[in-house]
DNA sequence: CAGAATCCGATCAGATACTG
DNA sequence: CAGTATCTGATCGGATTCTG
């Protein structure tokens, strides 16, 4: 069936802001990225990691991520099932993106009383 | 060092990207900030420069980024009624990644043979 | 293992009408 | 002018079940 990749109307993006938040924006799209960021993940080790996502959404989040050629989707021709996971040349380069969301996002959840920190996945 | 892949905070977020998608996610969040960066909008304004959100969503758009201390709402106590919305420091903190997220944005437009150009706004 | 299919409630977002 | 109120269709997202 027609998946709606992100290519919707041709004036819909004002801003490539805009776009870039349509490619990452999604619920857990930055988390499984953030995650890819410096491993190959299969299907139920991102299930693991994200654990609030249930199956349904992590293909869903998956499937657009890879449409939008963001990952990269290796399947084994194995039994059991194999299927990796991991960023593509294009996904790397929204890395530091991702990095600098997460720096002021830190600083934004401290203010909160939050505790939390970005783990530094890429250095 | 941090072995750990990431704060498991169940109440809260896995990554501060999350907390950040959070704060400027939403449908014409993005968009109004870049609109506000180097000018203080009215209400109109504002709708005027993103046709395709109806007075409603730019209301509860424009709550929840002055709920979030994005932006600052002043109200002039006058007939007719006249409210400018405008980015708190908070707010201009945020300018960076708006700007990154433009530039790559433009990146990936391109790719799809979309022209689109950031506008300079900031600069 | 890696998902696909289905059901369903919750939330989102648009159109329209109204108000201080 | 700057919203609010209401109704409604669309979409999101969770739980469950099933399969190659």
């Amino acid at each position: 069936m027609e998946e709606k990749t992100t290519m919707k109307c041709p004036n819909t993006f004002n801003c490539p802001v805009e776009a870039t938040l349509d490619l990452i924006g999604g619920k857990y799209k930055a988390l499984i990225l953030w995650h890819l960021i410096d491993t190959t993940l299969r299907f139920n080790e991102i299930g693991k990691l994200i654990p609030q996502a249930t199956p349904k959404m992590l293909t869903q989040q998956l499937r657009e991520l890879e449409n939008d050629s963001l990952i990269i989707r290796t399947v084994y021709p194995v039994v059991p099932p194999k299927v990796e996971y991991s960023l593509s040349d294009f996904g790397k380069s929204i890395i530091p993106i991702l990095d600098a969301m997460c720096k002021w996002g830190e600083n934004y959840l401290n203010g909160l009383d939050n505790k939390s920190d970005c783990n530094d996945k890429k250095k």
